[in-house]
RNA sequence: GUGCCAGUAGCUCAGCAGGAUAGAGCAACGGACUUCUAAUCCGUCGGUCGGGUGUUCGAAUCAUCUCUGGCACGCCA
């Protein structure tokens, strides 16, 4: 058994459901099924270890109040062979579980048994789960979105990992479509304006107007010279985004490898146009009836998959839309590399797409809900408690290049993974690269530099750990020792809630739990210096501490500093 | 106009398969280092959970209306 709390769970289950039993067996309750109960742990410790409601959730069934049907209840309680003491009827009919101290120390011998494994669990059960995030256009630098849409889909996989999935890491290169044809037009302008002279060639309002477009037309002239003026505008614009695109995208792969961020998987949006994946979809469709033609074009029959609209799957000039290879893409994903599950991670922003997407799958037999969609609001960046829009380096929208120059890879992935993907997130860069107490990137990592500092000294001074099973656990009974336990025990229980939840952002706030529980512990009791037997204990429990911090920080790849 | 997301302490946010007295960090104030890292800890202050109505034993949580902010509604992605 690797998990204290599903153990626990079992035997207060069981234990709830033999007294039902025996009350209908004597006649005080009338038979009633109960297939699950909800445990809690309730939020005062005055209400013991453990909680459960289901007196009241069956108090229409059991025809009398609660706070009587839980008295019978624990009238019939059998505890025999469990952690539990005593049971409690309290409120308006909770009851409430008092364990023995053992199963706190149970859960110090799992850590120290499953050391780095602690904390996985099977929900997962090896199913095979796509995680598609970033996926950012091609044609510039990574930007805030990218930078938020990428810690969360990083931690997300890692957590579904650790949750006993399968996990394939993916970005979609959109390396086609009309923004690479716009990528084209601009970087042909710039490169004319080198040739003929700036004022010679108008640019393209609705044109990429970054400078690194610029840049990429310089550097390609200076290599090469003039010699697409004599070739033809396609031409032209092929070579200029084959030379150009390459670049780009080594370069956000490169960011991304800096940001801790490595896939599985550059899927190409290309291939699928090349390989006429996109046109086999969009022929299953029509065939299908799932298509109508109108003003020279196929859509998507939105009336027959209940959505709001049609939408364009191939342009009056015969080219695909972004939609039609986004449905290509899936299919592929879905059929043809058959993945039970996948998840995108998306900027709020493409919310409206999100129903679309599911409902297009339909027709090829995928189940709505194998398509997860996670949607994450935008990010502002704030600096000096005002809005900061530009760069200080650059005086251009910061990338995610400049941010991790600015705050470093550690400070902007814990803080992109503070808060739920939902709400909106202001990221405070003064705060970020403040070295103190306030930042709680350091008070994460000075816990843990705190332990191995503490470790290190008793290895110096000849004090060598004892295995757990040759420790007196019992003795760790003060308060802070107690609470330090019970939260380091729900380590699996919060993998498994980030992971049903896809919200990796509750690890993180977590282990500022664990944390600061150590840090009080450690204001509390002393290690060094205590009695023997006391002092191995303490070890022990603080090498569990040691043990899942460093879990934690290596799930969202955040560095765990030994010494700071 | 329609739809999606959000509105909780001065600030940033948790909590939202309905549950017991609504939590944390920061800020403010007051304490704790002869002893394992004070980048720490302990305490105090701080709330009409945007507002109304409803559902029920019980609502921050569910339903509905409303206000405010963000976003989306394209032969863009």
């Amino acid at each position: 058994m690797n998990n204290i709390f599903d153990q626990i769970r079992e035997q207060l289950f069981k234990v709830v459901k033999g007294a039902f039993f025996a009350c209908e067996k004597k006649g005080s309750l009338p038979g009633i099924q109960i297939d699950d109960i909800l445990i809690e742990v309730p939020r005062e410790r005055d209400f013991g270890d453990f909680s459960t409601n289901i007196a009241m959730q069956v108090s229409k069934q059991a025809k009398m109040p609660p706070r009587k049907t839980a008295e019978l209840l624990v009238s019939e309680f059998d505890f025999s062979g469990t952690y539990i003491e005593r049971a409690e009827v309290a409120g308006p009919g909770f009851l409430n579980f008092y364990l023995k101290k053992d199963w706190l120390y149970e859960s110090l011998h799992i850590i120290q048994e499953k050391q780095d494994k602690y904390g996985e669990v099977d929900l997962g059960k090896g199913i095979k789960v796509n995680v598609e995030f970033v996926s950012a256009n091609p044609t510039g630098p990574l930007h805030m979105g990218n930078a938020r849409g990428g810690a969360l889909g990083d931690c997300l996989a890692s957590v579904l990992s650790k949750a006993g999935y399968d996990v394939t890491k993916e970005f979609y290169i959109n390396d086609a479509g009309n923004q690479i044809e716009k990528f084209g037009i601009s970087l042909e302008a710039r490169y004319l304006q080198i040739v003929l002279g700036e004022d010679k060639v108008e640019f393209p309002e609705d044109g990429y107007h970054g400078e690194d477009i610029i840049e990429h037309a310089k550097a390609y002239y200076e290599k090469n010279g003039d010699i697409l003026l004599e070739k033809s505008p396609e031409e032209r614009r092929k070579i200029l985004v084959d030379y150009a695109l390459p670049i780009n995208i080594k370069k956000i792969r490169e960011t991304l490898e800096a940001y801790g961020i490595t896939y599985d998987v550059w899927f190409s949006e290309k291939t699928l146009h090349e390989s006429g994946a996109v046109k086999k979809t969009i022929d299953f469709l029509t065939e299908k009836g799932y298509t109508v033609e109108k003003d020279d074009a196929i859509w998507l029959n939105g009336e027959k998959l209940g959505l709001e609209k049609d939408e364009v799957l191939v342009r009056n000039n015969g080219i695909a839309t972004y939609m039609a290879a986004d449905i290509a893409y899936h299919y592929n994903k879905f059929i043809t590399r058959g993945f039970d599950w996948a998840i995108d991670l998306w900027g709020a922003d493409h919310h409206g797409h999100v129903a679309r997407m599911k409902a297009a799958m339909e027709p090829f037999g995928v189940k709505k809900d194998r398509l997860e969609v996670v949607l994450f609001q935008l990010v502002r960046l704030y600096r000096n408690g005002e809005l900061a829009r530009m760069s200080k380096r650059t005086g251009k929208a910061i990338s995610l290049e400049d941010l991790l120059e600015e705050v470093g890879r550690d400070a902007a992935r814990f803080f992109f993974n503070l808060k739920t993907s939902g709400s909106h997130l202001d990221f405070d860069l003064d705060l970020a690269v403040k070295q103190s107490n306030d930042n709680p990137v350091f008070y994460v990592q000075y816990a843990h530099a705190r332990i191995c500092s503490l470790l290190r000294k008793l290895k110096e001074e000849g004090v060598e750990p004892k295995p757990v099973e040759a420790v007196n656990l019992t003795l760790l009974k003060e308060n802070e020792e107690i609470e330090l336990i019970r939260k380091l025990s729900e380590y699996p229980e919060e993998i498994g809630l980030a992971a049903k939840t896809l919200e990796p952002s509750r690890l993180t706030r977590y282990v500022m739990d664990v944390a600061a529980h150590f840090h009080s512990f450690y204001n509390a009791c002393r290690v060094k210096g205590e009695d023997e037997d006391l002092m191995m204990a303490r070890i022990i429990l603080v090498d569990c501490t040691r043990i899942v911090i460093k879990n934690i920080l290596e799930l969202i790849k955040i560095d765990a500093p030994e010494k700071m």
